[in-house]
This record gives structure tokens, sequence and C-alpha cells, in this order.
DNA sequence: CGGGGTCATTTTGTATACAATAATGAGATA
DNA sequence: TATCTCATTATTGTATACAAAATGACCCCG
């Protein structure tokens, strides 16, 4: 774990009062997502214990649920690590999420309250005038907030859940194989595009709207399986930082 | 918690070695489909530790495994029930299911090898054999190995993880909400049409096929809201069965 | 110089003790 | 008789101790 992360979070953890496991995942989530905590870096329970002030009975639970999430590799007897997934899962995971994505917006289409769209509205603007003021971390904190409200306002829960599932993954892997000289996946106009037929109730236009975004994501990245970075990553044994 | 059950795995651990939380956790979601533990059943932490001779901490890795598959609910400061999906949730599984094993057998048609395509007869005859001579705990069992192969063949793991958890919550809900009249979910040559398709490499044909299907498996489940046993059963604090 | 094995160290797995919280039931009161 | 209060009990939440396993360093030997 990084040293930087780690006293900002035992900083945080001061001013507020308990922490729960689902606190541990959340702000190990995010950081994770912020590339704070780069894929293979090792989560010792100890260690994260003594960060956030509990025991590692609480640790335990929260790298759990970060596992079931695929977002942490806890295999039996080893230390957890920041999930590095595969170019190929990332390829399914794009797939994946197109597909259920597609489908929750098509069910969506018209069937947004004014107050709703215009709270996606506001991400979208906000995640705009991030990318223009150069501000990254928080374009993509607003890019995520507009995708997960799509995913809560899902008229089917279930496919919701899974949206919400599909959207973290994909993040970590944006992060992960984002072209090294590209500064941010911001595209432009694109959520505007799909906001407009959701309010229009045009289900298929969403449909391919949101197949667009997601075809256009994916081919920003690097996902040359030459180079395989994240195997030989593993196999060097690379691990980037030790706590 | 039933006695039966309680008994019938105390003999079997007696047998087996150490148990793991997975082991428990599949011990109990196998009881949870073949309706051994129904809806609302109480899993106190130290009953089942008692049952499986492991330690509540064990237990509880197993509790929490299967909230996160959504077999169990497990509330802070609340003993863990067995979960009793409600009557919208249970149309949104269906939906969702087939939107993903739809995708999933169309991503399937003409790629499976002789053999697996093989696995997948032997399970379908297999069931129709167990549905003639009665034996309903073994028809599901082989339904549900059957879809489950299909989960795992799968060219997009992502796909078929997500789709293995479908199985499973449209498992649970079959169970909840079957007809009482009805002895079986079986549709007679469902499955074998399926099959056909998929061996013929007809994408859109074993999509259709996959959707009549699970279309059929719903029409087959009460699922009238005024009833609405569930919430009846949650309000009146019914509890089925206690430890 | 490289390979392999042994031992100390680190880290996770499990059990247990105690604290905190929720469920239960008895008894008093209207 | 119904209901409210409060003590009792049952159950989960958290911390800790010890066991088991993996890791890594070191040394020996070829």
């Amino acid at each position: 774990m990084s040293h930087a992360w780690h006293e900002e979070m035992q900083a945080e953890i001061k001013a507020g009062g308990r922490v729960s496991d689902r606190d541990i995942a959340d702000k190990v989530r995010h950081a994770v997502l912020m590339q704070r905590l780069p894929p293979g870096t090792k989560l010792p329970e100890v260690t994260l214990g003594e960060v956030f002030g509990v025991s590692r009975s609480v640790v335990r639970k929260a790298l759990t649920r970060l596992a079931s999430e695929h977002v942490v590799d806890q295999r039996p007897n080893q230390v957890a690590r920041v999930r590095a997934p595969s170019i190929e899962e990332t390829r399914e995971t794009f797939e994946a999420r197109r597909l259920v994505e597609g489908e929750v917006v098509a069910l969506l289409a018209g069937r947004l309250s004014a107050e709703t769209l215009d709270a996606l509205k506001v991400q979208a603007r906000e995640e705009s005038e991030a990318y223009r003021r150069g501000d990254e971390p928080a374009r993509i904190e607003h890019s995520l907030n507009l995708h997960h409200l799509l995913a809560e306002q899902s008229p089917n829960r279930v496919l919701g859940g899974m949206l919400t599932d599909l959207v973290l993954r994909t993040s970590i892997v944006v992060a992960l194989y984002k072209r090294s000289g590209l500064a941010s996946c911001y595209q432009d106009g694109q959520h505007d595009r799909l906001l407009e037929h959701l309010a229009d109730g045009e289900a298929e236009a969403s449909r391919r709207a949101i197949h667009d975004h997601l075809h256009g994501l994916e081919s920003l990245l690097d996902l040359s399986p030459r180079e395989a970075r994240i195997d030989l990553m593993s196999i060097l044994g690379r691990t980037p930082e030790q706590a």
C-alpha cells in the first residue's frame, strides 16, 4: 500500500467515529478506482486494520465483500491483492456491460422523472467541465455517478444490481488499460446524446447510444495481447508497492 | 432449521474431514434449492456452527458468501434468514435471466464441442427420465446441471458468472412460487429443442428457445400479487421453523 | 556462480472471550 | 384484558490468542 494513501486514510479516521466493514470497502474501492492502489497491490489484513483502527475481523469482512465485487483477489492462505483483470476479461466485461446497460437504458427510455433527468444532466455537465479544466479525478467521479444513477433507476432492480457491478469492473479495467499517452477517456457529447434519447423515450436509440459509448471507450484502451503487461507483471512478481 | 436436515448434516460431517466456509455454503445452498430450508428460516450462527462442527468465524464467512449470492438475508444485528424474494423481484429475475442466458446460448451456438454437447444431452435425458419416474429432486438436479453447464461453457466468462448467479436465483423463486397443485415444472422437449439449435449453430433460434423455455417456466408459477404470500408471512412474523 | 533446502518471519485460518444490540417474556397498570 | 415497561435471554459485533500455512532469507553444497 502506498504511504500517501495510508496517511490520508488515518487522518480521515481520526475525524469520524467507528468504521464498519462497509466503510473500509468503500474507501478501498474508491482508491482502486482512482488508481491510488494499482493492481497487484498487497492488502495485508493487519496493515489495513491499523490504518482504519479496527481489528482483522472487520478488515476480513471488508475484503470478502470486495472479493465478491471482483475488486480484490482473495485466495486461501495468501494476502489479498488488488485484482488485475486480464485483457480477455476486459473485453468480456465490456461485452457484458453493453448487453446489460443497453437493456437498462432501453427500459428506462421515456420513464425518467424530470428530477432524475436533471440530476443526470448535472452529472454530464460537471463531467464536461471537469474535463475542460483538466481535473481527471473529478471527471471520473461524475461519469461514474451518471452511470450509477442509471443503474439505480433501472425499473428492473436485478438488472440494476448487475449493472452497478459491471460499471465498477469496467472502471477498474479502464484505469488499468488506458493508453499511456491519453490524459482522459472523455468522449465529448456522448452522454448528452444518450440523455436526449432517454428524454425522448427512444428505447432503441438509447441502446445504440450506450453501445457506441462503450465501444468508443473500449477502443481508447490498449488491449494489444502481445505486450501482455499484466501477465508479465504477475509472472515477474513485480508488486507495485508493499505495505 | 429443520431437525431432519440438522441430523443429516451432522451425519455427513462425521464422515468427512474438516469443513470450510465453502462447504457450508454449498450445503445450505443445496438445502435451500431442495426446499429443505424454506424461505424465512432462521440461520443462527452458533447453531450452524454446532451442526457443522466449526466455530462462528467459519459460519459467518459462509453466510456472507451466501448473502452475496442472494440466497440469504444478512442484516446488521439480526439473525440471517433464508431469503424470500418478492413477486416483483421474481419477475425481474426471470427477465434478467432471459436477457443473459439468451445471449450466452446465442454466443454458444455452433461452438460447442461434441463432448459437451453429449454431456448436455445426458442431463436432458436424465431429467426426462427422473420426471417420468416422479423423482422431482433428481429432476431438478439434472435441470440445474444442464443450465450450469451452459453457464460454464459461455465463451464470455463474465456473462457466464452472471448466468450462474441467475440460474440459482431463478431456482429459488421457482421453489417458492410453484403452483401448489403442480408436482413439477418440467416442460417436455424444451431442453432437447434448445440442444438441437445449439448443435445446428442457429444462434437466434437458440435464443428464442431459451426465451420460450423461461417464459413457460415463469407461467407455471403463481405470481398473483393479491395473495402476497411472502409479505403476509413476513408481516405476521410467521417464521417457518426455528432452530 | 547457481540450485536447493532449512529456518525465521510474516500472514492468514480458526476458535474463543467479551461487548453491544436485538428479541423475549413476565409483571404491573390502566 | 390489553398494553406498556423493564429485566432477562439470545444473538450478533469485535477484538484477541493461538495454530497453520506461506513467504523469504540465508547458508550450504555442487
